[in-house]
DNA sequence: AATGAATGAGTTTTCATTCAT
DNA sequence: GATGAATGAAAACTCATTCAT
C-alpha cells in the first residue's frame, strides 16, 4: 500500500469516523486497531501515532459522539422561542435522524457500557449529561416550580434513555416519531397536572 | 489446587455465578474463562466441559440473569390481587433489591451491549422482553382501551429501562424507591387521564 | 508442531537453557520470546506460562547463573585444607571450564550491564557477590590482619573480574591457565609482603 | 518543534552526546533513535540523515567515548618526566572524574556488552586497548624485562578493568581514590619484587 | 538542511481451546 | 469428572526507517 500523506486532522476525523462504524458494526468495544485503520485506509501504526493507546482512540470517539449530540441541541435551542419549545427541541435532537441511525444508536448503547467499567467515560458521560440535564431543567423552570423541574427533568431525561435503548434493541422499531410522541406526551401530561393543580 | 468432584448441576450454577461476578466487577462481557473458573473454585478446562465454548457459558449466565428477574415478576404478580397492583409488582421487581445491585446492573448493560452484536443475545432479550410486556399489556388492558395500553406498556417498559440505566451510571444514585415512585407516578398520570377523558 | 508434555521442571531448565544459549549467541539480552522458546522446543506462549513476562524469565536465567557459579565454588571449598588452598579454589573456580566457555562468559558480561540498568538484577549481583566476598576474607583473615584482608579480597575480586572481562572479550584469549597464574601471583605477592612486613 | 540549522559538526556532536546520556539513563543499548534525536532537540529523521542506521550512531558514540579516553591518557603522558609517572597516568586517567561518572562508566560498561556481540564495536575496543597497552608495556619496559613487562602489564589492564567494573556495579562504591591506590599498590609491589630479585 | 507523515516488520503478551492422563 | 500442559491465533504497541516537501 502506498502512503498517502494528508493532513492530521483529516486523518484524526477519519480515524473516529472508522472507529464509530467499527463499533456500530461489531456491536461492542471489542474492536481492533487494525480494522480500525483499515477502514480509515492508514496503517495501524498511524493510529497510534495520533491517538497513542486505543483506548484513547475510543474514548475521542466518544468525546466526538457526545459533542456532536450536545452541539445539536445547542443549535435547535438558540432558535427556540418559548421554553415548552425548547423541551421539544431536546426531544427531537435526541431522535433526530443524525442521532437515531444505525451506527449511532449502537454507539450509544455501547459507550454506555464503558462508563460502567470505566471512569473516565463516565466522568465524559456525566459532563454532557449534566450539560444537557441543565438546559431541560432551566426551560422547566418556568413552568413548574423548582422541586418538581428537577423531579420532571429526571423523568424526561429517563424516558429519552429508555426510549432511545427499546428502539436501538427492538426487533421492529417503531421509529422517530413514535419516540418522539411518546416523550412529548410525558411532557405534556405532567405540565397539565401541575397547571391544573396550581390555580 | 486439589480436583473438587461435585454435582454437574452445582458446578453449572457455580461458574454462572463466578461470570455475573466478573462480569460485574469489569464492567464488561471483557471477562476470561480463566478468571471466571479461577472465581468458581474449578480449571479453565472444567467451564468448557460444561459450557463448550465462552459464548455459550456467556448467554447460559444472561439466560440466567433474564429468568431470576422473570421468575420474580412471575411470583410477585401471582399474589397481587387487582390490576393496578399487577402494575406494582412489575414496577418494583425491577427495583428489588436482587435486580438493583451493583452486579447486577452491571450486567443489564453489558447484556444490552451483547444484544446489540450477538443474534444470539438480541433474541434472548426479545422473548423475555415480550413476556414481560404481555404482563404489563394484559394489567393495562383491564384499565385502559387497548391500542392505549399498548401505548402505555411502551412508556412504562421504556421508562423503567431508561431509570435503571441512569441509576447505575449516576454518580450519585437516586436510590430504588425515588426510582419507583418516578414510574409510579408516570402510570398513575397516564390512567388519570384515561379516567378523566372517558366520563 | 505436535504439543509434546513434560515435567514442568524440565521444561523450565530447557527454557532457561535456551535463554542463556540465545544470550550468548546474540551477546546481549536483545533476545526475543520467540526464539529462546524455539531453541527450548516449545511455543513461546508457554515460557509466558512458566515465567509470567520475559524480564522474569531474564531474571531467572541470571539466578541460574549466578547460582552454578556459587554451587561450583562451594563444592571446592568444602574439600580444601587450609586458608591459601581455599583461595586457590575461588580462583579457578572462576575460570573452570564451566564458568569460561563462551556461553557462559558473554551471559555473565551481559549480565552486568543489566545489572547497570535493572535494580533486580543489581540486588541478585550483589547478594552473590557478598556471599563469595566472605568465603575470601574468611580465608584472608587467617592469613592476614582484618582491615588488610578486606582490602586484598577487594583487589582479587576485582582482579578475577578484569581478568575474566578482557579473557571474555580477548580477540586472542591467553586461557584460563594463564588467568589464574596472574591471579594467583597477586595473592602471593600480597601475602608475601605481610609476612615480610610482620616479622 | 521549530527546526532549527546548525553547523553539521555541531549536529553530530549533539546526538553523540545525547545518546551517550540515554545510554547512561537507561542502562543499556536498549535507545530509541526517537529519544535521542529528542534529547538531542532534532527530528529523528535528522538523525538518520547524519547516521545512517541507528547502529552507526551507536558506534560513532562509542568510537567517541573511546577517543575521550585516548586522548586524556595521551594528554597526561605527554606531561609525565618518569616511566613510574606514565603509568600513574594511565591509572589516573582511568579514573578521572570525566571517564568515572554514571553515565561514563555506565556506557563503558554498555560497550563491553556491544563488543561481544557485534564484530565491529570488538574491533573498535581492541584498537583502543592495544594502543593503551603500548603505552603500559613501553613504560614497563623501561623498569622490567620485556617478558614479565608483557604479563604486568596484563595484570594493570585487568585490575583496572575490574576495579571500574566493580565501583560502577558496587552498591557502595569506594570511590575513585580507593581505586587508584589498589590499582597503585600492585603496580608497586610488582616492580618491588623485580627489583629486589635483580641485584 | 530539516521535518513530519507514514509504515512494515517485529515483539511481548493474552486467551480460548484442546487433549492426554 | 477433572486437571494441567500446551498451543495457535490474535492483539496492542514500538520503532527504525523512508520520503515528499
Amino acid at each position: 500500500m502506498k502512503s498517502m500523506t494528508g493532513r492530521p486532522e483529516t486523518r484524526r476525523r477519519a480515524l473516529i469516523g472508522a472507529a464509530l462504524g467499527e463499533i456500530a458494526d461489531r456491536g461492542s468495544l471489542d474492536v481492533t486497531v487494525a480494522r480500525i485503520a483499515a477502514r480509515a485506509g492508514v496503517s495501524p501504526a498511524l493510529a497510534h501515532h495520533y491517538f497513542g493507546a486505543k483506548e484513547d482512540l475510543i474514548l475521542a470517539t466518544m468525546r466526538h459522539l457526545l459533542g456532536a449530540y450536545a452541539t445539536g441541541v445547542a443549535a435547535g435551542l438558540r432558535r427556540a422561542p418559548t421554553p415548552r419549545a425548547r423541551l421539544s427541541v431536546v426531544v427531537r435532537a435526541s431522535f433526530s435522524p443524525e442521532q437515531f441511525d444505525r451506527v449511532t444508536t449502537g454507539a450509544w448503547i455501547t459507550f454506555y457500557g464503558k462508563a460502567l467499567s470505566t471512569p473516565a467515560a463516565a466522568r465524559l458521560l456525566t459532563v454532557y449529561r449534566r450539560r444537557l440535564r441543565s438546559n431541560v431543567v432551566s426551560a422547566l423552570g418556568r413552568l413548574l416550580p423548582p422541586p418538581e423541574a428537577r423531579r420532571v427533568a429526571e423523568g424526561v431525561g429517563a424516558l429519552i434513555d429508555g426510549v432511545y435503548l427499546r428502539e436501538a434493541l427492538a426487533d421492529r422499531p417503531a421509529g422517530p416519531a413514535a419516540a418522539i410522541a411518546l416523550v412529548e406526551d410525558y411532557i405534556d401530561l405532567t405540565l397539565a397536572r401541575s397547571a391544573g393543580a396550581r390555580p
